[in-house]
DNA sequence: CCCTTGTTTGCACTCTACTAGAACAATGAG
DNA sequence: CTCATTGTTCTAGTAGAGTGCAAACAAGGG
């Protein structure tokens, strides 16, 4: 499982530490049942905050993704649903589809894409 | 056309208030070539900033979806694929969320849409 | 017991959204 | 032309969220 973190981001820290426990579960990279590494250890290997990967972590816990034990550290629920990227590719799809139909350009497209991700 | 407003919500009123247009003109209650209350009136309607409404609007300028001009104000662009085009600014902003919570990277989610085109 | 690890608390800093007030510049109606 | 309307721009202040820093606390495991 591979952290990325962008400072410069708009999207807060903790929720891109979410993001990618979220996109490793999604793609197949991390599998129920596993651990994460520990808050302290993550923080300093990110050269961030052990808040912010705390916040990060009970984030996914609020969604269900992780389980949190003092002493024992974070654990992906074992047997938890994997989030889907296929649903976001057929979203993109069916976005795609209908731009097409609008008539807009490859260009076009993609600049409001861009500004979607505001 | 209705605009509703939650100051407790997390998403920012100015985003909120763009979301009013674009649902409005996805779902018929708005038509092309209608034009949007003044700003100062919306602003004191809702109970709100000037400029918070003004960035809304600003927002679904660069959206493409309404044209704005010093004393004539705020008009839904007279083009007859507005509603389509509403919809899907609207989609592409639901697949851009999804793609945060992936942690997608704004490049990533660019290529995902271009091939999505086909 | 000791070490690891999550939990909680308190303070300070920065950045964004929002509010507030004012002046400016097109536009359209009279 | 005159003038009210309306978006545009500017400055400045406020509140909250996100983050960093530091410390103390509590549960689990060796």
């Amino acid at each position: 499982m591979l952290f990325r973190v962008d400072p410069a981001s708009s999207v807060p820290l903790g929720d891109q530490i979410a993001a990618c426990v979220r996109g490793a579960l999604a793609d197949g990279s991390a599998e129920p049942g596993e651990r994460l590494p520990a808050a302290r250890e993550l923080a300093d290997s990110l050269g961030v905050n052990v808040h912010t990967v705390l916040r990060g972590y009970q984030r996914l816990r609020e969604e269900g993704l992780i389980e949190l034990r003092r002493g024992r550290g974070a654990v992906i629920v074992p047997g938890v649903a994997a989030p889907d990227r296929a649903r976001l590719v057929s979203r993109l799809r069916e976005a795609a589809a209908e731009a097409r139909e609008l008539g807009l350009t490859e260009a076009e497209f993609l600049e409001l894409a861009r500004t979607s991700l505001g």
